[in-house]
DNA sequence: TCGATGTGCAACTAGACGATTGCACATCAC
DNA sequence: GTGATGTGCAATCGTCTAGTTGCACATCGA
């Protein structure tokens, strides 16, 4: 499986009940019943919502028995939260640099195209 | 205006559009009109899209003359990615400590509830 | 002044999505 | 064995959303 970009990365961070489910995974693992029995939704629900999270590697699952537990991966999140910090920092940086163009016009205009 | 939860920031970021948006505000501010011309949607769909980042925080409109030019907000993505890495962190710990745990059961049982 | 350009608002459409119910099948415990 | 529990697949439904077109109005430049 690929790396997901950025769009579908957030998509399936863009779930309320996918927080709930991530959140209550980050507690320890759990099987789709479990999480539907202490969530307001249905089980079927809860599998779709697995899936989402499996597909762009923020769970794993790992069967156990005749259940099918799942596993939240931290990194997964962390190595998210890095790219979208080293976005954010360019857009910083470029906006300064303007900003800081804007301040002295007269010392190097850029070149006409 | 209050800072939006996380479902609702990722929502914002899973559109491709709206990152194709970003990273053209990523070079300097551009109109809605202007960003029109160089992408394949309409003015509306544009202003739309806009019209969702402004609401979370990641561009800022300002006036100039007649047009209304939008400028994104670095600062924005990077605490989200702050937010994002410091629940990743957490998640990973507690994985940790689960394994931990489950290597050296007979030291330190957990105390039943 | 007048055309060109930019913006705002409204109505509409097609498709994606979250959630449900129902059923079939596997597996564990007594 | 038998009931209870867990999973998988399919069909369905209502809502949200990204996109469109159309029109009215404001503003800039020649």
């Amino acid at each position: 499986m690929s790396v997901p970009d950025l769009p579908t990365m957030c998509a399936a961070l863009s779930d309320p009940t996918r927080w709930e489910i991530l959140t209550r995974l980050g507690q320890g693992a759990m099987s789709a019943s479990a999480l539907a029995r202490v969530l307001p939704v249905s089980r079927q629900a809860i599998g779709k919502h697995l899936e989402v999270l499996r597909e762009v590697g923020l769970v794993e699952s790992e069967q156990r028995g005749r259940e099918v537990v799942y596993l939240v991966v931290g990194a997964r999140l962390s190595s998210l939260a890095r790219e979208l910090d080293r976005i954010g920092r360019s857009w910083e940086t470029r906006l300064l640099r303007i900003k800081q163009l804007a301040e002295q016009p007269d010392q190097d205009p850029p070149p006409r195209p």
